[in-house]
DNA sequence: GCTATATAGATAGTATGCTATGTATATATT
DNA sequence: AATATATACATAGCATACTATCTATATAGC
């Protein structure tokens, strides 16, 4: 029955985006903020007027979850919908003025976060674990 | 306003964990297992017994997380509860016997979902990811 | 012994994730 | 044109996570 948590990069990936979640969480909630919509909002700071499909496929969760984020951001005052101008099932995205002014300061956060989890590695490893999740990523996204 | 998600190691700590609870999930499904249920049987495995803030000290998790999972596996008959011999606050934890059949299959599963995450890696970068991430870890723990 | 504090656990409320399913609209096939 | 299929989105139900709060019991300090 050989299975060991400290070693296994399944177990050790679920701790990591936990503590990852947690340590952003608390440099966020100030702006009230909750991770998810922080993913989405990086979408949209860099080109709002987007439709929810467009974002599901960007970041990669169900269609299921990306409504349910859009709906809370929505009654959060973060995005407003409009109607899509050629597709009558579909819907624009944008930023309020609200989300806008986010920009800055959740970025840094985040940029925090990560700095401060890399922080005990030796500067050649920085990249090198970058690198390597992405490789894994790609992997598992495959099958 | 610098943030690039390819290279945020919290933004593919948490891509990498949706894709590993994902397949997890898609092979421990048959076994009536959630990806939850199988990191606290492995505490379980090595010595049944234990209570309940053992197990939340153990796995990392919030003491209400730890009290709703459990809720579950007792509902779905994997562990019975009795009364703390010495402290009455306390309960200790036991698995059924159903549990304890799970723990071969349940682990051949996930350690077959670690080898497809880590395949395309090369040898030697499969201890180094491991490493790399328990590093960032205990990093992050500590704050 | 009494009171203050700490600890074990349960519960409520919320955010994110998922699957499954339903509705409306587009598009493709015949 | 009529029908079949695909796509966009919403909703329901569930599992995990979290924080906050409550009860019960233990333990420490006076």
């Amino acid at each position: 029955m050989a299975f060991d948590k400290t070693t296994s990069a399944g177990f050790l990936a679920n701790h990591l985006a936990r503590l990852f979640a947690s340590h952003l969480q608390a440099r966020i909630a100030h702006l009230d903020l909750a991770p998810a919509q922080f993913m989405t909002l990086l979408e949209l700071w860099e080109r709002d007027g987007r439709t929810q499909s467009d974002l599901t496929a960007r970041l990669d969760v169900e269609q299921a979850t990306m409504a349910n984020t859009l709906k809370r951001m929505e009654r959060d005052g973060l995005i407003k919908r409009t109607d899509h101008p050629d597709d009558r099932r579909a819907q624009l995205i944008w930023l309020t003025d609200k989300a806008r002014k986010l920009e800055a300061p959740a970025k840094d956060a985040a940029n925090a976060v990560n700095q401060a989890a890399l922080a005990d590695l030796p500067d050649s490893q920085r990249a090198a674990v970058v690198k390597l999740m992405s490789r894994m990523i790609e992997t598992m996204r495959k099958e």
